[in-house]
DNA sequence: CAAGATTGTCCCTTACAAAAGACACATGTA
DNA sequence: TACATGTGTCTTTTGTAAGGGACAATCTTG
């Protein structure tokens, strides 16, 4: 049985520092690559990912070399490479719905003058997958695959709808219920929030991530009743109640568009 | 020594069948998908792949949950998932030329209606970066992604001015020399190409990748004398003399724009 | 419905990759 | 001039993941 699933370690830092696979330390590497989102120098890498300099040297030779990292141009940097570029295209040309979203979240913010975001479950976290910034003189702009805890945002609590509780519960940790101001939410005011969001159609949080904005979030169906992703548009917080109601309704209708039999 | 570099063992198939590195395995699952361009089954993979069906599912599991890989919404099959999606998107972001060269291509092929691309080195051979086709019904559109032999391009002679006749050899394998009607390019022939290409400063090839379309491409320079891209646009071989002439001004023009103290 | 092909899971062995660490060579800075 | 810090390459050791193969559970198909 040994252990299997990491013991998480928190903050030790010794646990036995037993041999790790080698895809998953390149794993490792990609995500430190895209959370840092500049070229890094490889020792850095290195320790960034936790491993010995020698290995860290294997894996990202052989990387550049399938060209999934590209030595940065100065010197001695890696970042990504082309070939995530080209794996990255087939996604979105085998994906009508992201294709498709895109255009629809360009198109909507500008139309609509606002921040506008198309949003999806990724491994159990919220991801914002595109978004096109708003025409506002301050940005309210949340970079591409930023990742954030479910229950901060609207379009959390819809992508989450229809999913039974133990399921909710597995996907939101004790952390992800801490708002970046300090407050708690409950539990069960946000898998009431859940329910409420998936029988209404649309979710509108204020003052969750941040002080100033308000998120209108609409599901977009897959398939009926499975939500695959949400749009969503980030706006001022005190934006009217009739501008707020009059942007929801322009959401639904172009989510609808984007669903499949939803 | 060993051997390193595949042996290529076209047909025999058995070749010692020494184990292979998981990560290797990885980086043949993402070609092969990029290749076949379609979700596939695992057993479909392993056979695909020549690995084992035990090693494949074990690998696509671990690509699964970490998000590289989706399983394709009927069943069974697998292809690319978000993660590579937003770790191409990194790149872009990371990656001026790209960005900038996108929109540029975008702009010629609805400024002149003709299908316009982007083309990069991507580990010794060319590829098609970045493609918009033109408005022409006849469509001459090779797919985002698609690798091609350097010699049966007017790009792939650009791409490597400025390389030494050694270098050049190294690139380009016997069987690229072969065009797809049949026909032989003689290597030096190829190199004078290149020479020539690396002084005019453009390159047109006609009727080499097929026999109805001429290829215009122009250099992008990322540093003095450095080519890091082409630009290029794909017009019908009976382009006239004068519009030929006026496309290439064009691209020379917004080539220059997008180069680095080229 | 039997015979065949395909899917998903599990176990055992050993070939091999990850890790540790030594080395040579740059840098920078007291 | 010494001293610390970072980089890139090599060698050796050993823990473990890749591979082979066996299994039950579906789908095909004649």
């Amino acid at each position: 049985m040994q252990d299997g699933n990491a013991p998480a370690v928190s903050a030790g830092e010794k646990m036995t520092a037993s041999r790790e696979k080698g895809l998953n330390r390149v794993l490792e590497i990609l995500e430190f690559l895209h959370a840092t989102q500049r070229a890094t120098g490889i020792g850095d890498l290195a320790k960034g990912v936790n491993a010995p300099r020698s290995t860290t040297y294997t894996l990202v030779r052989l990387l550049v070399d399938a060209g999934l990292l590209e030595m940065a141009g100065d010197g001695n940097r890696v970042y990504f490479g082309k070939k995530l570029y080209l794996y990255g295209m087939d996604y979105v040309r085998g994906n009508d719905l992201l294709r498709r979203g895109r255009q629809e979240v360009d198109h909507l913010s500008r139309e609509t003058g606002e921040t506008s975001e198309l949003c999806m479950l990724q491994s159990g976290r919220y991801t914002i997958v595109h978004s096109s910034p708003g025409s506002r003189p301050f940005r309210i702009s949340s970079a591409t695959g930023l990742q954030i805890p479910l229950p901060w945002t609207a379009s959390g609590r819809l992508l989450l709808a229809g999913l039974d509780r133990a399921a909710i519960e597995a996907m939101v940790s004790d952390d992800d219920l801490v708002l970046p101001d300090g407050r708690k939410l409950r539990l069960d005011d946000f898998i009431a929030d859940i329910a409420k969001a998936g029988t209404t159609g649309y979710c509108v949080t204020s003052g969750l991530v941040d002080a100033y904005t308000k998120c209108l979030a609409v599901p977009v169906f897959s398939a009926p009743g499975k939500v695959e992703a949400t749009m969503c548009l980030v706006v001022p917080i005190d934006t009217s109640e009739k501008r707020t109601a009059d942007l929801i309704g322009l959401l639904r209708v172009r989510a609808s568009g984007l669903s499949i039999g939803g």
